[in-house]
DNA sequence: GCTGCAATACCCATTTCTTGGTATTTCTCG
DNA sequence: CGAGAAATACCAAGAAATGGGTATTGCAGC
């Protein structure tokens, strides 16, 4: 479409990755990189300072895991896309990427053009995967198990029932009256949903339980 | 106008909203309350004992609809005036309560002043309904009439992309930055937004715009 | 018995929202 | 032209929410 050009951060511990990856992005028309870090703490640093419009990561990094950094992106609310580079296809960690927030998920050795296809792809608007359905699949690949009989739900109970007081436009006070908990309870629960949900405002959290199609009726 | 006194009967089964109500009717220079009760049985039963000036009623009672006190009103051809307090703007409950008689309608969440307000109004011969349920009633009664062709909203095509930003999860910076406008200008028309819809909370106006079927896509 | 999870409760600093104003400009309608 | 609606912008005080913690209790599973 546009002649949109998107500035990358890169956040890789291998050196011989990381260089390769960079060079192969500085050749593409359509990236700018605004730099590479070899470990977490720069990264973040990186990250937050320069507010990238592409975060392109590792997982494992000496001093911590990358998806610190997709955290990092929605907790300061950046206008930045997450995608991963990994080199393993564990699945455990693509969940979890996916769960985070990333948008994509590439591999190490794939070639440049392909990483330069998967990035436009995924600023091209990739179908964004609710981070409550990535935690879904990840507890259903996790536990290829029996049950599946209750609420196949993530919040529990107590969440489920404080969240749809909020969706119904209760304020905390009001909630902790109705069930008779104190305001500070009221609040660790929100707390705990926002990040099980993976937003930060009500506002947020109302929207993805109606997209979630959490509410049929009270 | 006048020292008219109102006696008032209030029927809400909610006890923390009751007595919520309760004291501020109490509190209030205008209004006697003759009663209250916590269910459709005694609130009949104090409705034709007392026939108050004003019947102040809930409309999910654990025993029925209170509804029925608004057609008990027709039937025994009382004098009173009867005002749905609800939690919910709830269409459907909006037009059986009016069909049923029902004067006004406001809201639980109402702050104390306001539903005094409200029952004054009615009292002057108003009828204290949100603007927007007055307008759904309009669409669906008849009105055939004009255009048609415009926006049938009752919010203005700038309000209502706002409020679609809103219902999306933005906060007021974020809607701000988006649409070029100051931060200013985007809670003066949220705030207009939350009177149009009778609601003073972002999540009240996020459920309001779901339960009148505003969001249909972006 | 230990561990982990869920639910409860509390504190505090910071941000955001809410509410009450005022005010200017533009546009439409009668 | 004047009235009114709509969009814009600004201010300030108080309420609420948010994010970072810590901590206790009870219960289920290993």
């Amino acid at each position: 479409m546009s002649e949109v050009i998107y500035s990358v951060l890169l956040v890789e511990d291998d050196e011989e990755a990381n260089k390769r990856i960079r060079s192969v992005l500085e050749a593409h028309p359509r990236f700018a990189v605004l730099g590479s870090a070899l470990n977490l703490k720069v990264g973040m640093e990186a990250l937050l300072l320069l507010k990238p419009d592409i975060l392109l990561t590792d997982i494992g990094l000496p001093d911590g895991s990358g998806i610190e950094l997709i955290k990092a992106i929605h907790q300061h609310r950046l206008d930045t896309e997450a995608m991963v580079i990994s080199g393993f296809q564990d699945e455990h960690v693509v969940f979890q990427a996916l769960e985070a927030g990333a948008k994509g998920y590439v591999l190490k050795h794939d070639e440049g053009q392909r990483i330069g296809d998967a990035l436009l792809a995924m600023m091209a608007g990739g179908a964004p995967i609710s981070p409550v359905i990535a935690r879904l699949m990840l507890t259903r690949f996790d536990a290829p198990d029996s049950a599946s009989k209750t609420q196949p739900e993530v919040l529990t109970e107590r969440q489920h029932k404080i969240l749809k007081l909020v969706c119904q436009g209760f304020s905390s006070r009001e909630i902790a009256e109705k069930l008779s908990i104190t305001y500070y309870t009221v609040t660790t629960h929100i707390k705990n949903i926002y990040q099980k949900l993976q937003v930060n405002s009500r506002s947020e959290a109302i929207n993805e339980a109606y997209k979630l199609g959490l509410y049929k009726e009270s």
